[in-house]
DNA sequence: CGAATCCTTGATTTCTTTCAAACGCTGTGG
DNA sequence: CCACAGCGTTTGAAAGAAATCAAGGATTCG
């Protein structure tokens, strides 16, 4: 990716989505299927976005060139697991509280890593989209939100999101 | 994995652990921390089992000589990480009973791929492991093992499990 | 045989969802 | 330029699902 943002989901048998990730600038999409060709996830753009396209049978090609790609490769496909796996502890453990921090300190680290503001951000996606990505409802990611900005540790207006106390967001998900 | 069974898990900061995935025979342990070096998860065997070491390093050369291999592993990595995001869709918008429903099927077909019983095998996990996987609590996963069996679905006496009517469980999670 | 662990069941509490409704923004067409 | 439709967001009240608390029973292993 190169600008802008994205999401992926799936479609279950009763047509409602489910969103499996975001997508930020730096980042890749499309890991699953890797080499299998048939992906699980749909992904579109939240906003006006640019992207680069990597055929994979090229950069497979490339890499079998260039060890150091290949070993670069691994990593990334690693490290992707990891990152998953990590989804998984967050779902079956935290509450909605702690997912919404995790999920608002995740965004602002990814931020940071682009060189932009880790504390003041706009949040591309719904509040239907993160509710669908954290498992809880509109209404709950709502609260939340709200619940997070009475205590100060947010501002939030529409879109618009500031961490304004990033210690005690971390101490939510840290009791843990 | 050879023979048995294993556990992945991981502990927070309380202590507890909470369990990232099994593995039976014919599976893979550690595509997490590939190249990176670096495992997030811990495993323990969960019965007298054997397993084949491969060093990665020697399998990433071996992988630079054979592009079939290159392939391969890339595939194996890219369906680690679909099945990740399977696990993703099952804790965020899944019910308990569909979670539970879910879980013995996919041990059936795990079994089924190593030439196994698919409907009659040993849970070599206990309910707390379950639990932990699939984001319950033991009283839970055993409420609902209860009532699948009240309802004629499976049969379970301790770790024995005979899934008698495949069709009505897969209906369970099928409703989603 | 006894201790430890695992499993089950019941009663109660808590958290999140569901249902319902109102508000606000955004873009479009008259 | 304004009115209005549509979508996204917020809030409240009630219902529901699973967790927690508590305790007894079963199984395993030394």
């Amino acid at each position: 990716m190169r600008s802008g943002s994205f999401k992926s989901y799936v479609l279950n048998n009763s047509g409602q989505g489910r969103v499996s990730g975001f997508f930020l600038p730096g980042e890749i999409i499309g890991m699953d299927g890797i080499a299998s060709k048939t992906y699980a996830n749909s992904t579109v753009a939240l906003e006006h976005s640019s992207i680069c396209e990597i055929p994979f049978t090229q950069l497979e090609k490339l890499s079998h060139q260039l060890p150091s790609l290949q070993h670069h490769f691994f990593a990334i496909t690693g490290n992707e697991i990891t990152k998953d796996q990590q989804v998984h502890t967050l779902l079956s453990s935290y509450t909605a509280e702690e997912r919404t921090a995790s999920f608002l300190l995740g965004l602002s680290s990814r931020y940071a890593r682009v060189s932009f503001s880790p504390t003041r951000f706009l949040l591309p996606m719904t509040r239907s989209d993160i509710g669908e990505y954290l498992g809880l409802t509109v209404e709950t990611v709502s609260r939340i939100f709200t619940g997070l900005q009475r205590k100060g540790l947010i501002e939030v207006n529409n879109r618009e999101i500031e961490l304004l106390d990033i210690k005690s967001l971390r101490a939510i998900i840290g009791d843990h």
